[in-house]
DNA sequence: ATCGACTTGCACAGTGCTGTGCAACGGGCG
DNA sequence: CGCCCGTTGCACAGCACTGTGCAAGTCGAT
């Protein structure tokens, strides 16, 4: 064992961590995309996939679980003993932001009803999160909305991927974005235009 | 032609009905739903689903259109000579929502990608008038967004269907979500919230 | 060079779905 | 009654995909 990694090994991990990007691009576009298909994309015989993944339902699992993880750091990270709602809300999403862009997947997986039991079920724990942060700033009144706390997370959530959308669309680029999507998340849990436009450029300067 | 509706061909377009509104409700739930989970739940045979559409792609297509029909219809409904966006907007949040309930296929099917391409297509004029009204109310600075008129047109469905979640999971009733998507719709464009909540009170009444 | 791993190509069984054909059945309507 | 239309049940071909087995190939490492 002179290195960590043999030739072939190393090979095999890279190829492995191909076709796991290639498949998160590939479902993305079709989220029912055939394992042939994925593999084609990847530049590998579908059995080879198979040497990877024990079904397609592991690959998907393996991909989720990586975007959750990914995902779950990312929202908690940043606003660690931020005392104020708005700006714990605005850092999260910020953050977030930064990795959603690529793992615009669960956008469209979370949308597929089978899955998205199972999706819902890992992301429970940050959407708890987030509703603890909104129901804060609604009992702090610094948000204002008819919705309770967790109806709010919903929203807060579909506008992430609204935005998603207009990127994908080229109606914005990804640069501006994240701001872009801070602010509306704030400005829609209640917090007045100028001071959620205000409040986010303090945080990006 | 004694009267314009023979027995059995009432009878028959009863079952077609039924086989409509039970697709949609089926497809609700699984937009993968195969034919024959449909004509069981519809208590048909499927080789009588055949009967009434060509195909599993033109049962959906109807589908589809009648939807589309249906929320085009409401959306144009009830704010014509409205001169404030403010107002439009909520008028047509209130109008979509009471069909928009029925036809939460569209979220479902929206969101599959290879449907989606036709959904896009034949909602497009849908989307053009929100995106004009949406525009107005930028220029006029009765809206305020860092989001160019179509993104917030994305953002305007999205929080929608965001409502629509949150009243599957209880979370609100579908009495005061109409009332709530519209606040809610309006304080993400950027209306102050008490000026959106006292806006769509008024037109509650 | 030779070993060992990863990979390839092919073949195969199994499954589930679609769309169609056809004979038989049933119930209103003339 | 007997006609017609819709419905049923069954059977069938076709297709696409999954997961597996196996022999042969490839390429880096020892």
């Amino acid at each position: 064992m002179t290195s960590m990694t043999t030739g072939s090994t190393s090979r095999a991990d890279a190829n492995r961590r191909r076709i796991l990007d290639v498949a998160l691009a590939e479902l993305l576009r079709d989220p029912d995309a055939s394992m042939d298909q994925i593999a084609r994309a990847a530049g590998v015989v579908r059995r080879t996939v198979y040497g990877h993944f024990p079904s397609r339902e592991g690959l998907i699992s393996t991909l989720v679980d990586e975007a959750v993880q990914a995902l779950s750091a990312a929202h908690s990270a940043g606003r660690e003993g931020v005392e104020d709602p708005a700006e714990a809300v605005a850092r999260s999403v910020l953050a977030v932001w930064e990795i959603a862009d690529r793992y615009r997947l669960l956008v469209a997986l979370a949308q597929r009803t089978v899955t998205m039991q199972g999706i819902r079920e890992r992301l429970g724990p940050v959407r708890e999160e987030s509703i603890g942060l909104l129901r804060r700033g609604l009992d702090e009144n610094v948000f204002s909305s008819p919705l309770p706390a967790p109806a709010l997370a919903y929203v807060h959530e579909q506008t992430l991927f609204a935005v998603m959308e207009a990127v994908n669309d080229g109606l914005l680029t990804a640069r501006e974005a994240g701001r872009c999507a801070a602010v509306t998340v704030l400005t829609a849990a209640g917090v007045p235009a100028s001071r959620a436009t205000e409040l986010v450029a303090k945080l990006n300067d």
